[in-house]
DNA sequence: CTCTTGCTTCGACATACTTCAATATTGACG
DNA sequence: CGTCAATATTGAAGTATGTCGAAGCAAGAG
């Protein structure tokens, strides 16, 4: 499998995506790859005040509150979100710079012939 | 779990994404939630000519052939990519509006506020 | 028709993920 | 301090995912 005679071009040798990188924007979108997350990142980014309270995230499923909680540690590790406890509460918000840079990946895949016009 | 009292506010009870579009969404993130699957996608985004032969992608990674054809696969069931065989082989390119998609809705996260304000 | 090459599908295995109930932690309030 | 309410963590069970080798299929060459 190292070596290979290719019949019809050369291999791609270097990715436009190096490999870390790839694996930095995967765990990103890893972390939106649940209907659950997706949903919780967009009720929380919805928000004018910018920031939600777990108490108005988690009534919103038919999910246990652990449950909830875990979904919502994943979205913080994937630098999506993040909380802070105000008394008994903790708010959670959006981090715009990680949604802003996968959005950027995904328009110049969607215009593609961007890199090369 | 089906009822609670919340302390501080009133829960949300209309979600921005709809469940639906949010389980089409995240089928869609968890195709790219593997660095494989995004470099693929990324290699086959950057190509002047739109689409990319197989046997430029499968030596482009230290894995088994039968692995990329599954991470391929995987792309084009989430309808992120299509493919056509053309005599021995097989061409694969980028389906525009998904990846565009994907960029309108973490756009709207991003710099959200953008519904109230 | 047979052989070779490019790619996909199948079957199997190890790892990771989603979910819950139970328990722990943190902070407010008497 | 003791109790209660809001979240987080732990441990366990079922399911899904990533990977490979082996086998199957399609198409061109001899």
């Amino acid at each position: 499998m190292s070596k290979q005679e290719p019949g019809c071009c050369e291999p791609l040798s270097e990715e436009p995506l190096g490999a870390e990188q790839a694996a930095e924007l995967s765990a990103m979108f890893k972390a939106l790859g649940d209907p659950v997350r997706l949903r919780l990142l967009s009720m929380i980014a919805s928000r004018a005040e910018g920031e939600v309270c777990v108490c108005e995230l988690t009534p919103a499923f038919e999910l246990s509150q652990p449950t909830i909680s875990h979904h919502l540690k994943l979205l913080r590790q994937a630098g999506l979100v993040d909380c802070e406890r105000r008394g008994t509460w903790v708010y959670y918000w959006v981090r715009p710079e990680a949604a802003e840079r996968m959005a950027a990946m995904l328009s110049s895949v969607g215009e593609r012939r961007a890199v090369t016009a």
